[in-house]
DNA sequence: AAATAATTATACCAATCGGTATATTTTTAA
DNA sequence: TTAAAAATATACCGATTGGTATAATTATTT
């Protein structure tokens, strides 16, 4: 059972995530999060050490929700080529389900903390070389499979493919368009078809 | 000849363009900006109507010196083909050159724009909207030369074609690690050979 | 050179910032 | 049910925020 300062910091995150998620760590300010939680100071600062470790846990927060039913997909059993068909399929209804909270937080807190907060830039540095890797692991599942090509490097083709993602999602979230995610999903769909499978 | 007003705008924006580049809309504080500047508050305001209307100008300051260099090459007189490699050629050296100015002007203001300001986030879509559309003036111009399939849908390839310049930038940018960018380059390069040229 | 206009410096404003010490309340243990 | 502990609320801190009114300075015109 959660105690209730476990419960209150959950709690917290929950109201306060797309917050920090949408307006960045600067703006962000201690008064909005009291008044977006309904808790006072006492609160906050009782289960967070300070402002950099609730915008550190308010990240792990939301990048874990936003990546939930990807992840979910990756542990199911299947093959590796399906597995990264899965990747795309996946990114195709992520604007529209991440508007909802402030938009990408890879991208958002990415680019604020990069000058920002180096604690934070770490964190989502480490994140981001998890997920490059993940597709790279799976690209090798197919190659052991059979399905790809085994000269194909994976690390080179998973930052492509990882670029291209983010690539969309930042010009779909500064076009509001989500057809352009979209079409760079395709496009991705279409280097898997014709360069990298066996 | 420049007026002592219109010499002290320029000399603020140049002193300040990559600060506020750097650190954002509420990352720059005015205090910040008398700093760099060597200057006083009177000076600042006596030139600048507030500090959104310096957030944007220092935008388009920033933006205009960074994309100076492929400006001035498209504007040199060469086939639409040439000229389309230019951009990828550009865009090798980008982050070298960008890094000690704060980094990409897009990406920076662009995400920090999206939730926090509203004028400054309108100019950067027109921005972005201009970029590509002078893509897709190329597209067009190289399919009239014969050097481009005229099945091309050129608009559809000048947004595909700068969301992996915008990936790469961003993956470059939090690695700090350029080989991402060329190597997203090199991908677009070869999407013009095997997929674009007749 | 004197008068006028343009420009910049100074001093100050209320509001807000992140953070803390302590008082109060709520929960748990005895 | 009462005492101890945990959790939250309150009141406050000095520093900083963007912005302004006015004084001082510099440049231009007469």
């Amino acid at each position: 059972m959660l105690t209730k300062a476990e419960k209150t910091t959950q709690f917290i995150l929950e109201q306060v995530g797309s917050y920090f998620n949408k307006h960045g760590y600067t703006g962000t300010s201690m008064s909005a999060i009291t008044q977006a939680t309904g808790l006072t100071k006492g609160a906050i600062y009782g289960n967070f050490k300070d402002k950099e470790d609730l915008a550190v846990q308010a990240f792990n927060y939301n990048i874990r929700r936003a990546m939930k039913i990807l992840a979910d997909k990756m542990t199911m059993e299947a093959d590796g080529l399906t597995r990264l068909k899965e990747i795309t399929r996946f990114f195709r209804k992520y604007y529209a389900a991440e508007k909802l909270h402030g938009g990408c937080p890879m991208i958002n807190v990415g680019i604020d903390s990069l000058n920002h907060n180096n604690t934070l830039y770490k964190r989502v540095v480490e994140v981001m070389n998890k997920l490059i890797q993940n597709i790279a692991d799976i690209i090798e599942e197919a190659k052991k499979e059979g399905t790809i090509k085994p000269e194909i490097d994976s690390a080179k083709y998973a930052n492509k493919i990882y670029a291209q993602i983010q690539g969309g999602i930042f010009i779909t979230s500064m076009l509001k368009d989500e057809s352009h995610l979209s079409e760079m999903m395709t496009h991705v769909d279409q280097m898997i078809d014709s360069e990298m499978i066996v």
